[in-house]
DNA sequence: CCATCAAGCTAACACGCGTTAGTGTGCACT
DNA sequence: AGTGCACACTAACGCGTGTTAGCTTGATGG
């Protein structure tokens, strides 16, 4: 290996030390504020100052190698090309939000095989995945991986997302539908595979919505993502439920596509069907209409997934889950 | 949490040197291939046998420990919301291909200052980041991370992609609409902040490529993002260059802003003004009429990235860039 | 028969940190 | 004066690797 000629070596805590004129065991004490021991005022200063002259940080291999468990969460990324979508939101915010508790995320894409190869040799201190099997979480566990947590799985995690954040979606949306007279409503989604995983759990969440309200069961109303077939689909459908009159669309590209096949079928929204979208973009405010959506505050959910995995790696209760997902209406013309 | 009886204890290379019946040394010379020791071929199997059935896989942070450096790549986002965009695709292949050339990849959100805190604690192999000024670039490197890479900067990767990645852009969407007989053309963009960063290198390229051709200087068109305020803009525009028939977008929303403000004005695309975005989505099949597109390869610059940071990272020469950004058009109605 | 050497293996160190056990003060109380 | 104790600090160990120097054994050449 070539060497430079300046070393680029990083300061150690032996640097500060030898800089302050203490030991190595005492500039750990200050950087860690110690709790059982006691340093007087002057060699705290002295240490920190030689801290910041240095420019010192601790090396966090070294830390996770002593402490046995490591500071990274692994995160599995959903299937490709969720990460434009409302995911891409939240994973932003998980990266400042691990940050500021201590914890820093590696993400990995999603194979077959859940790359033992990968969650083995880091050792994240935690691993956050799309949907997990249990085996492969009681594998991770048993390898040190402190806390596995999934989003749709079967976990406290996948529950909370599954089952708060889809019911709220869903009931907001029935709410801002049955708001503006209409009762019997349909469920758009675009996607080759329909009904599978979320979309599965979103359809079931939004019938017993209805039956809670009396309303008439919903019908599925799978579309392709392309004008021509939307507009065929949608006047079958159509003519199957010949009074349905509200739409809530899985996500943006289902709303538009709803919107597209009326706009061939010389449709109007709201008057000939009302539209409630999911997930706030800029292409749903430049729709037309431009579309009414309902969005859950990311937040939220970026939050509360930090504070349980926090919370499993150091050992602690977990928190309770928040009770609201932070459902908003935003208000336009499709409803 | 619940504690399980087994400590959950990870096997060490000594767990697989006692099964193995040799010493931890033998173990690390087999598993590592040294080339410099010739180990027998029944110590050989044994040792491997015994790593396949501890499932033994050497710790990343001791192995950093070691070797002063970790084998993780530190990406700083873009500015928030972009993880949403074009970028998402990206970010999603890198991971994939990082990890094939035995890289992780930590993701953190871009903060005011460059989190001293995270580079230097994770001790990457490399970092890529959005923006990054030369005197942080520097101080990285004295830190000993070995390659320092940013999107838009001033070094060889900022340079191949504010060069030809937006170039071909520009290439292709004025190539597209002067095979459609327009020649006077305008650039739209949404978002606060016009004309910074990439957005104004996308504006120079453009200009370059329309002086090039002989083609009338284009005009900017910095556009609000909801329909009203968009066709108001839309207006002034025309006024001021009542000769423009064409807009190169900068992205899908832009083409979606000008689309809906022509929409409420009551011209129509591509008759009263023809339209080439940036970066197919579902959302610009979908419009009124569906969107004509052209679209980078996000391989070709997810692979490029790798090459780069890995040949840094190994001390190889860098890759030559591809002479390509794999530009496409996907043809649809507005142009 | 002795010297040389390669093959095959192991003891021991360094990496940077947190932490436990221990060491030497100075002060208060009996 | 002797005992106890809080205070301020340090030596030393372990975490799991990769790696260097050295050690044994058997074979080969003179």
């Amino acid at each position: 290996m070539h060497r430079h000629r300046t070393p680029a070596r990083r300061a150690t805590s032996a640097d500060v030390a030898r800089l302050a004129g203490v030991s190595r065991t005492t500039v750990s004490f200050v950087l860690n504020d110690t709790p059982s021991q006691s340093i007087s005022a002057g060699t705290r200063r002295r240490v920190l100052d030689a801290a910041r002259e240095l420019s010192y940080a601790p090396s966090a291999e070294a830390r996770a190698l002593g402490r046995g468990r490591s500071t990274s969460v692994l995160l599995y990324l959903p299937p490709a090309g969720s990460l434009t979508e409302d995911i891409g939101v939240i994973v932003e915010r998980l990266s400042v939000l691990f940050s500021e508790v201590g914890l820093s995320m590696v993400i990995h894409a999603w194979t077959r095989r859940p790359a033992a190869q990968v969650w083995s040799s880091v050792t994240p201190a935690a691993v956050l995945a799309w949907d997990l099997a249990e085996d492969d979480a009681e594998r991770m566990r048993r390898s040190g991986v402190r806390g596995v947590v999934s989003w749709t799985g079967s976990d406290d995690m996948g529950r909370w997302i599954t089952g708060l954040r889809e019911r709220d979606i869903a009931r907001v949306q029935v709410q801002r539908l049955v708001a503006a007279g209409h009762t019997h409503l349909g469920y758009a989604i675009t996607g080759g595979e329909h009904m599978h995983g979320v979309s599965q759990w979103r359809f079931e969440v939004l019938q017993r919505e209805c039956a809670a309200r009396g309303l008439p069961r919903p019908s599925a109303l799978p579309l392709p993502a392309d004008p021509r077939g939307a507009a065929d689909v949608l006047l079958q459908w159509r003519e199957r439920h010949p009074g349905a009159s509200g739409v809530c669309a899985h996500d943006t590209t289902a709303a538009l596509a709803v919107l597209c096949g009326m706009r061939r079928l010389g449709w109007k929204a709201p008057a000939d069907l009302a539209i409630v979208g999911v997930n706030d973009s800029p292409a749903a405010a430049l729709a037309d209409p431009p579309l009414t959506m309902v969005a859950l505050d990311p937040e939220v959910t970026a939050r509360h997934i930090v504070a349980v995995i926090n919370a499993l790696v150091r050992d602690e209760p977990a928190p309770s889950p928040p009770d609201t997902a932070g459902a908003f209406t935003v208000d336009r013309e499709s409803v």
